[in-house]
DNA sequence: TATTCGTATTGACATGGATCAAGTTCAGGG
DNA sequence: CCCTGAACTTGATCCATGTCAATACGAATA
């Protein structure tokens, strides 16, 4: 019995009442009004206002809401949740999961500081899956009439939103391609440097079982396979330490997997 | 080597200056500039125009061009081209797919009448994968500038397009978890069933090559299944020909990877 | 520093589905 | 109506990865 699962929330259905998403799951749930200053956060480039004119980010900012800190382990929403807002990571990391039919934990991605999630409940207008922090984690939070409303009147954010749902679409698709256990893995922890800007030092806040469970592997599996990573040369490991030393092998194995992002430029590898 | 690559492109770059997305591709380019009226096209209700206003469809039908027919095994697009529209399927069928390092194919889709392709090809800005005729087809362009302009104005068509990409999203997110062979095959099925509206009685337009690339499985195990299901009384086949028999059974197996489209009431089964 | 418990590693074995290799059926063209 | 090649089916075998079972490690706690 997964051990996220201890507090007592029934539901797994579409729940109608429920205020922006979040006043179902108690002291997790107040929202600070305040508004949040995209401009003078350090993730201004990564998330929505990317490509927004100093006008249009404080058009976002008017709607944009800061929760209260998560501790790692809650939940920002569970599946069956009615549709309410489109959440971006500020800080931490979360993952997101659906439960099968045999109560098996499926994980369906990692979101990570700049990043957003929430779109694929746009469609059936409930929460699909639940999503969890994996460590101490805050969070913005966009309601997504709102968000609609905006992009309405100011285009680069429209464009901005289809971009973005295409950029995790690809994502999906590719995920959704056969590839073999060694292929994903070492495409995976391109994907990770990538994204958090690590360079090639990297701290996967994720336990193996996520790893596992995202990339449809085996925990041993994902083990055994660092392990020979380590063996060829290609990265050192040491528990959640990982240091890539071999990118061109690793690029090898995993260049078909890893979804490269032309959008950021950070400073880590290139 | 597959038979599609018969005709003499080459490029897998994106590549700029291409009207359209499809001047590049010879007599099968010959945009009709007639108006097309969606009005009275028989899948209003199924894409674009589903929720919209008449005033609405009307400002929509003033953008939407018709191809020229496309014969069976056309090239709509490929990978690599520039992206420049939206594509709705109005007849017949086509699939995605793209070519991996080794040269070989992956389906990503199929696409039939009422359904709309190419979102995944707004991010990167230049299409991921190629798309096929799978039978003589005639679809309809919406190019994309024009499609987000319209939506900047039309604000149900901007929801409508969200809905879209999130459903998208939805499918390929289902399609990335794991499931046995046994489960994809029957919620492919089902899926299938419920998409063209068949009923009980399909005609797979797509060869078994594709259904099982697709699904990520070997040719010899689709039709092995296929043979399996039959033997257990879930369904009857022979070649393209699929009578499904025992609906609950082939939910019971395949009704965690289906995704069941709560948009479109037709009249198959329930 | 010892205790503990979740997380990670490592080994032995099982198996679903892939691969290889014949057949078989069918649709389309002469 | 037969021929031909592609699509499909069926059988035999193999292998990547899953499953089961210890064991080891390490961070948190006392």
């Amino acid at each position: 019995m997964p051990s996220h699962l201890t507090d007592n929330r029934p539901a797994l259905r579409p729940e109608m009442g429920e205020s922006l998403g979040m006043q179902g799951s108690r002291k997790v749930v107040n929202i600070t009004r305040l508004r949040q200053a995209c401009r003078s956060c350090s993730l201004v480039e990564l998330c929505l206002p990317m490509g927004l004119t100093s006008d249009d980010i404080q058009q976002l900012e008017s709607i944009v809401q800061v929760k209260t800190p998560l501790e790692k382990g809650a939940h920002l929403f569970r599946e069956g949740d009615s549709f309410q807002a489109i959440f971006a990571v500020r800080t931490g990391a979360l993952k997101t999961y659906s439960l099968d039919a045999d109560g098996r934990e499926h994980v369906l991605g990692f979101h990570l500081p700049g990043e957003l999630l929430g779109f694929d409940a746009i469609y059936p207008r409930y929460n699909r899956c639940s999503a969890m922090t994996l460590a101490d984690a805050s969070v913005c939070v966009l309601p997504f009439n709102q968000l609609a409303d905006l992009a309405q009147k100011v285009a680069g954010l429209q464009a901005t939103i289809l971009r973005l749902m295409s950029k995790n679409l690809s994502i999906s698709v590719n995920l959704a391609t056969d590839h073999t256990a060694e292929e994903r893995l070492a495409g995976f922890l391109l994907s990770i440097a990538q994204r958090t800007g690590e360079g090639t030092e990297l701290r996967l806040v994720m336990p193996r079982r996520d790893i596992a469970s995202y990339l449809r592997l085996a925990t041993e599996t994902v083990s055994r396979l660092l392990a020979r990573f380590q063996q060829e040369g290609l990265l050192e490991v040491h528990r959640k330490r990982v240091r890539l030393i071999d990118l061109d092998g690793l690029r090898e194995l995993g260049g078909s997997f890893e979804i490269v992002d032309r959008t950021r430029q950070r400073t880590g590898y290139q």
